[in-house]
DNA sequence: GCTTGCTCTGAAACGCGTTTCATACTTTAC
DNA sequence: GTAAAGTATGAAACGCGTTTCAGAGCAAGC
């Protein structure tokens, strides 16, 4: 299959003339260039792409860390990404880590040993200080809320997303809130507890369900909820796909929504718009195109993006 | 930061005794190893892993095509295929291709680029003979139904799982079925008609509902469905999502289920579950981890997984 | 005592394209 | 007519780790 030196042996020029001419330099006579494209095509050749990463110090891919790839959530986001990087010209190398930090650590090593150029972290478990040594690297954005001077970030700022499901309900006379967290001890769960904190007088561990992330987990839940002699009538679920597990189970249980329990979701999936749910809509696949722009700029950059509520049936 | 070069001279040893200690190889005596770390610390070396991928001719990096990294159905697969990957020690090159020939033209060709040892295309646009053509730059893996002595493939049964799906209609004297397609002009709608025409005697074009991906497509459809005057009372429907839209608008506009129309999906998402959906499993995760094992193996390989349907309510 | 077989090392080749620098020849410019 | 500017090209350096081959040194086997 031979390689840029046999062209260059064959059409009669140097290595460096094969190099300018394949990639469409200018200052290569006419001849010259017919000359390697024709030397080229009798031997089949292919280049070396990692011969060319090598060379130029960069590989035009960029990395992107998930936690789980068939989630909704990380699937709209990764759409939102590939969209821009296809429309750029670049390939992108993705890491499902489950959350564990050892597959995180994984994933910023790309970045050190340049197998990728960015690295976009769209949800993360390791201390940001970890991050921050890799930054050197090359550039790395966070989809989350941050005012870092070497991490970009772009985000819905989820407190005030948060504050808004929340303020929905206390405007409506509806104090007695519940909601559902991820992690029980993730940085967003405790944002939302401060948030519940200021505006309601009291705050009710029972009501605060975690490990909330499926249509299953929603399911599970609507199930624990229940169960309770004590319980919220409503609800500020993590995310529409839990909020419709949890509210056709509720339905399954000869519950009424809104009035025995009301839903806020978030995402505006469009399984919320079939099933009615009203939801915090977030911009996911803009934040994973903006993500994808911020990861190619020289500077560091962070970007808040709007959310906005959406009134349905199941409040 | 320096490379292997920097860190024999430092150590006194020759750069092939670093390239050995540092990759764990046998026959590095004890002080030397020491001495090369130690260089190697100091230096605060960092391999540059394109370097290695030019060296060893491989990438340990798999490509994956797929048309839309947000749709579920292929979340699951990707899924699959990322944890096998990561157990193996892999990474993923993801191109979203939206059925474009040209995206899947530019995926097949980092595998002669050998930017990627091998490939697995979830699902494509482009002709076999096209992908034929680059069986011999490494192993790809398709997800289709296939006996092809140079492409490997892992695949559900697509014509015996519609069958019996239609099986299960007709079992219960309904003959009035439709059902709907992705694509209008794609292989499975062929072979979807073909099932259909041996099973039931007359075939209704009117009865198929193509372009059917999403819950906003099952929403379209059921509208469509409603407005027709001679409609069918039973629906084989692409996936559990476009049935969720399906049955969901069917519902809104007060038609019941299964009275009015019954309803077969498939996958066997959660939300058909929480839906009380009939569905045809799929191992999608499962799929996705085989191709990935199948990707890895020096043979070329066919793999079937079984299906099953999975009765609830919505017939 | 001599052969066989390890253990350990380094030189050099190998994988391969890009880019800088120097050079030489043409054209414009004034 | 000469300087300045542009066109065209090749040699060589550069990016960098892996692996083969040859050889040296040393211990076990008979």
């Amino acid at each position: 299959m031979g390689n840029i030196h046999d062209i260059a042996r064959i059409a009669g020029v140097s290595a460096a003339t094969v190099s300018r001419a394949l990639n469409g330099h200018p200052y290569v006579s006419d001849d010259k260039r017919a000359a390697v494209l024709k030397a080229a095509e009798q031997l089949h050749y292919e280049k070396n792409i990692n011969a060319v990463h090598l060379a130029k110090g960069k590989t035009d891919t960029i990395g992107v860390i998930l936690p789980f790839v068939s989630h909704p959530y990380f699937g709209f986001i990764l759409g939102g990404i590939a969209a821009e990087a296809e429309r750029q010209g670049y390939k992108l190398l993705i890491v499902q880590t489950n959350y564990d930090i050892l597959q995180e650590i994984d994933a910023l090593n790309m970045l050190k040993l340049k197998q990728v150029d960015g690295l976009i972290i769209t949800s993360r478990e390791c201390p940001i200080e970890l991050i921050e040594d890799y930054s050197e690297y090359g550039r790395i954005v966070l989809c989350e809320a941050l005012a870092h001077s070497r991490l970009s970030s772009v985000f819905v700022d989820q407190f005030k997303a948060f504050q808004t499901a929340l303020s929905f309900f206390t405007q409506r006379g509806i104090s007695r809130i519940g909601y559902t967290v991820l992690r029980a001890e993730g940085k967003s769960s405790l944002a939302r507890k401060k948030a519940y904190e200021e505006q309601l007088s009291r705050f009710h561990p029972e009501w605060v369900f975690d490990r909330a992330l499926t249509i299953e987990d929603g399911t599970r839940i609507a199930g624990e909820w229940a169960a309770m002699t004590d319980r919220p009538n409503a609800m500020v679920i993590t995310n529409d796909f839990v909020a419709a597990g949890f509210l056709l189970e509720c339905r399954r249980l000869c519950f009424a929504i809104p009035e025995d329990v009301a839903i806020i979701g978030f995402d505006n999936h469009p399984l919320s718009g079939a099933l009615d749910i009203t939801t915090v809509e977030l911009p996911l696949h803009e934040l994973g195109t903006i993500a994808f722009q911020q990861v190619l700029l020289k500077d560091v950059t962070h970007h808040e993006l709007p959310f906005r509520l959406i009134h349905r049936n199941s409040v």
